[in-house]
RNA sequence: GUGAGUGUAGCACAAUGGUGGUGCACCAGAUUGUGGAUCUGGGCGUUGUGGGUUCGAGUCCCAUCACUCACCCCA
């Protein structure tokens, strides 16, 4: 179909591009807060970057990924997340040696090859965090404190930081092992899905939502029990760097990020209400391993990534959100229309936003078009006023209204809007509740 | 990839198998130069698409597409 767009995508349409400004706004100045710069990477990658960091028998590189070869024959992949590229740059452009720790932050779509559902779609947008070169775990808290922040700025209610621990390379392997003798011992008693996960991703399991895996697993061994003496002690100082800053969290042993480069801390921001579904809005963790695996210089890291649709599924309401003109100019006959342009055009280019009707109606009709417009201000010009060589400002709050000459009316509605601006509406004109 | 549900006007919804309506929005007028209220008028909509059953299908059946929700997976 011609005027489809392709399924998963969404337009954001003006009414719907406000919050997103909003958002942006926001993070924005949160991340300038928490001593994080932008980065802005390309959206497509070489598709060996995302297999060899996100992992090659993950299901996102599997079957997920918008991968295919370009006419060259070069194999490009639309990126499925937002990592793989900062990590690229930061080695590409050898960032480490300039500076003991990058910490940068980006906004931008991704793209997954799924079903779409609520809070899923196969164009859909992160903001995100990293912080490279630094592996003590007060880099760890500074990063979760920008995250709590960041929900709190925004008065989104409802959601709740879950953090756990998944050992390094050394003691994760042993866990695995541990773990995988565990379920095969229980292999009857799991459902489907978690007898495959025994071999494929033995964690998965231990998140399962069915009743039976969670009896099986009631039991099991947990990664923080197998935590080496270094790991458990870098755990034990994000938990006392959390609790210093007053910030609540949850540990939740069990939780499982889908990533294969997390290492170490891992957490997830859930929204309690859904239960299941789509429930984590932003998630992350430290990846201690992952720069040296795509071939830089050993460098520990950290990060997070929210999503940004389903984080403004959870955003309250803003009251009114179109941009509003300032001034309506009602012009009736073509030479008020003459002069009605070149007012519009006047008070546009010292800054104060006009509006006015393109097509010919009675004032009346016009009147109506400048009520709805929201604007603060109309100018009536008819043929009396510009015989008079003056026209009305109506002031559509008051609805006094007074004759200004036509050469003063420029400076006469900058007087008055100087005045007006100073309160609710911001640079844009645009106004935020 | 698996499963379920839903597709009727711009939007939200009606219509025992028998001429497809209502509300909101929109446009015009009442008010030939003054806005938010009120009143009056204004819609031939390929009932998502294509087949089938039937004298007759928005309604029943099949297929297909789209959307939604859940599983899987993940932000």
């Amino acid at each position: 179909m011609l005027t489809q767009a392709i399924k998963g995508v969404k337009d954001v349409l003006p009414e719907d591009s406000v919050k997103w400004r909003h958002l942006e706004g926001v993070v924005r100045k949160l991340f300038s807060d928490y001593g994080f710069s932008e980065i802005r990477t390309p959206i497509i990658e070489h598709t060996i970057l995302f297999a060899r960091s996100i992992g090659a028998t993950s299901d996102i590189v599997e079957k997920e990924m918008y991968a295919f070869k370009d006419q060259g024959g070069d194999e490009i992949t639309l990126r499925p997340e937002g990592t793989a590229g900062v990590v690229r740059a930061y080695v590409e452009h050898k960032l480490f040696a300039s500076r003991s720790v990058t910490k940068v932050y980006y906004m931008g779509p991704m793209f997954r090859r799924e079903r779409p559902q609520a809070g899923r779609l196969r164009q859909f947008h992160q903001i995100g965090v990293e912080a490279l070169g630094v592996s003590e775990p007060g880099i760890d808290v500074d990063i979760l404190a920008a995250l709590v922040e960041l929900f709190s700025r925004l008065k989104v209610q409802g959601v709740e930081l879950h953090i756990n621990s998944l050992g390094c390379r050394d003691c994760r392997a042993a866990y695995k092992i541990a773990l995988k003798n565990f379920l095969t011992g229980k292999i009857d008693s799991l459902c489907p899905d978690c007898q495959r996960r025994v071999e494929t991703n033995p964690l998965r399991a231990l998140d399962c939502k069915s009743e039976h895996c969670e009896a099986a697993t009631a039991d099991a061994p947990m990664m923080l029990e197998y935590l080496d003496s270094d790991c458990r002690a870098h755990f034990e100082s994000v938990k006392q760097g959390l609790d210093d800053l007053g910030i609540r969290y949850v540990i939740n042993p069990r939780m499982v990020r889908g990533l294969d480069y997390y290492t170490r801390t891992t957490f997830e921001m859930i929204a309690v209400d859904k239960k299941g579904a789509q429930n984590a809005v932003a998630a992350g963790g430290r990846y201690d391993s992952l720069v040296e695996e795509i071939g830089g210089p050993p460098t520990p890291g950290i990060g997070f990534a929210i999503g940004v649709e389903r984080l403004l599924l959870m955003l309250p309401e803003a009251g009114d959100s179109a941009p509003l003109p300032k001034v309506y100019i009602a012009a009736i006959g073509g030479e008020a229309a003459r002069f009605g342009q070149k007012l519009a055009d006047a008070l546009r280019k010292c800054g104060i936003s006009a509006e006015r009707d393109y097509s010919p109606g009675g004032l009346r009709n016009q009147m109506k078009k400048a009520d709805r417009s929201g604007a603060a201000y109309t100018v009536i010009i008819g043929e009396d006023e510009m015989t008079k060589g003056a026209a009305i400002l109506r002031d559509m709050k008051t609805r006094e209204q007074s004759e200004v000459k036509l050469d003063e009316m420029v400076e006469e509605i900058k007087k008055r809007v100087a005045a007006f601006s100073t309160d609710a509406n911001n640079e844009h004109g645009t106004r935020f509740l």
